[in-house]
DNA sequence: GCATTGTCGACTGGTTAAGTGGACTTTACC
DNA sequence: GGTAAAGTCCACTTAACCAGTCGACAATGC
């Protein structure tokens, strides 16, 4: 029931571009791994993942980075999540049902897509827009939350 | 994001317990394992575990087998899970503050935990024997879901 | 052409899903 | 009562997968 490291740092880089000054100025994959504390080589996959499904565009060189390649508010975790983590559902059975013999008589498959439903409602109906401006009200007026 | 076997086994177990026609008869890890397609040496370790923690209580010998420990409708998902996969947190910071340095200024923390909240209300609003309950509703009328 | 930066593939260590074998306990039967 | 069989319990091993590292390669700009 954990979320596996791949999408939460793809967030993160994606919240991190979306809260540049200028959206337009490519930024290095070196930059969004110290601001956000990740390593970097590993972040470096991601990123090429993210690339190739057309959530970011890259480019090489020098001056070269990652930037949206859609306006933050068109993104959704939902999607995030699908691109990182390969639309896995939480049980083998759920998508397909031919995995298990007994699908057609079983209560738990109905529960875990119950629970499934649940995640994709709230990853859905949020956008990396909406993470970037939390974040922004965050840093502006810090730590008002915490016990 | 997935579900880890032994949850999904060890419910799968638990409902079929509270299926049994006599409550009180010890059932065998074997007849359990053959009935719901689990590998037996697995569901094994599995119900040890359950039985360890009080959920279920076992006996061994000849006529030996597992029987609820509680009333079904006393025992929820979420205690499940929490037994079984010793109650990780869907991402560590989330419990543990001190894990992340940025969490006092981190959006995604808000998210993850508005996705793990989700998660927890439907596991602790239901219930084994709510599980049963639809698994006898299931096998009696069969099949009337399937395009 | 050379430095800079992304891309790609192989490699390592830890965790999870299983399988294997043996110890221990209870019951039934003689 | 002693013994064999039926069960659970427990420790080890194997295979697959995930997180993270490293080094070679390719493209881009000056």
């Amino acid at each position: 029931m954990r979320i596996p490291m791949k999408v939460d740092y793809g967030v993160r880089a994606l919240v991190d571009l979306a809260g540049q000054t200028d959206v337009h100025r490519p930024v290095r994959t070196a930059d969004i791994a110290g601001r956000q504390g990740i390593p970097e080589p590993y972040l470096d996959q991601v990123l090429t993942t993210l690339n190739k499904f057309g959530l970011i565009t890259s480019r090489r060189g020098p001056q070269g980075g990652h930037v949206l390649a859609r306006a933050a508010a068109d993104i959704t975790l939902d999607e995030v999540v699908a691109t990182l983590d390969g639309r896995n559902p939480p049980l083998e059975c759920i998508d397909d049902a031919t995995e298990c013999a007994l699908s057609g008589c079983c209560a738990q498959r109905d529960i875990w897509r119950v629970v499934e439903e649940a995640i994709h409602a709230v990853l859905t109906t949020t956008t990396i827009a909406d993470l970037a401006q939390r974040q922004q009200a965050r840093t502006a007026a810090p730590l008002t939350f915490v016990s």
